[in-house]
DNA sequence: TAGGCCATCTGGTCCT
DNA sequence: AGGACCAGATGGCCTA
């Protein structure tokens, strides 16, 4: 069940060997990881495994990559919320990776249109799972009635039509994608762990850990420090009030060695639900 | 070379 | 209806 391990990450950056990721305590929901982690790092390497195998063809007995075959890993994939949302999770029709049962025409037909044309300047060519055989291809096949009502209004539209709808969308989807690395690097920036071209940036899902534990440090430490107030002025200084020391956690973040220097007690877990991401980890 | 991380495409669903 | 959001699929790049 280790998803994130710290070693790995220490690794890959060494200015994670030292400071803060060595003392404070990951913490993160089991469920979290999962989700964050993925089945999409498990399929992949799954595939890289079949791959490796010469097991690509229609022999999915022994590994397959069909979501919906009972892979183990599955069993720790937290239920959709959405009723039948998402891809190839419908049913079990979904379809093998197999050039042949590659999809409607019209994804045919949009590949030579978009291969030819390039779909996109920004586009990774030859990228991406954009021409997928996909498994969702076919799974739209039997979707929803309100799908495929938009589906006829879809194949009313002129091959260019279409063409020009997909190259709308999937700007649109990158630059939504842009602005959540963009945040995603504005978090970065306000992490306590040192910056710089010659130091590995964090991965997104380190970036996301570690800026829920500096939170519940900053938290921890904000009520410590009420606590302690509140000890020296015996409670006689009732002027105090707690957003004196609230701006604390939106200022300016604290230097590394600064939060290196943070009192063992504030870089435990602190809450009954937290799970430390594997003992091996965050032995302190 | 395996595994981790990422960007991109894509179809489905939800929301305004 | 259109856009936002989500998650699966895929291939590229990089590192140990």
């Amino acid at each position: 069940m280790l998803i994130i391990d710290q070693r790995d990450l220490s690794a890959r950056s060494p200015v994670l060997r030292c400071g803060f990721w060595e003392r404070a305590p990951l913490l993160a929901s089991t469920e979290a990881c999962v989700k964050l982690r993925g089945p999409r790092e498990r399929g992949r390497t799954l595939r890289k495994l079949r791959l490796s195998l010469g097991a690509m063809d229609s022999d999915a007995s022994l590994v397959s990559s069909r979501p919906s075959s009972p892979e183990p890993d599955d069993l720790f994939l937290p239920a959709r919320s959405k009723g039948s949302g998402g891809s190839g999770f419908t049913g079990g029709t979904v379809s093998s990776s197999t050039p042949s049962d590659c999809p409607p025409e019209l994804s045919a037909e949009l590949r030579g249109a978009m291969g030819a044309a390039g779909a996109h300047p920004g586009d990774k060519l030859g990228g991406g799972g954009g021409f997928k055989s996909s498994s969702s291809s076919t799974s739209s096949s039997t979707s929803s009635a309100a799908a495929s009502s938009t589906k006829k209004d879809k194949k009313q539209m002129t091959e260019p039509e279409l063409q020009q709808l997909r190259l709308k969308i999937n700007s649109r989807e990158r630059k939504r994608m842009h602005d959540l690395n963009i945040a995603m690097d504005g978090l970065r920036e306000v992490m306590p762990y040192a910056h710089g071209p010659s130091v590995r940036k964090l991965s997104k899902i380190a970036t996301l850990l570690l800026a829920r534990n500096y939170i519940l440090m900053l938290t921890n430490s904000l009520e410590e420090m009420k606590r302690l107030v509140s000890e020296i002025y015996g409670g006689h200084h009732a002027g105090f009030h707690p957003s004196a020391c609230g701006g604390l956690a939106h200022s300016a973040p604290l230097p590394a060695a600064r939060v290196n220097a943070a009192p063992a007690t504030m870089l435990r877990p602190q809450r009954p639900g937290d799970v430390q991401l594997g003992a091996s980890l965050y032995e302190l």
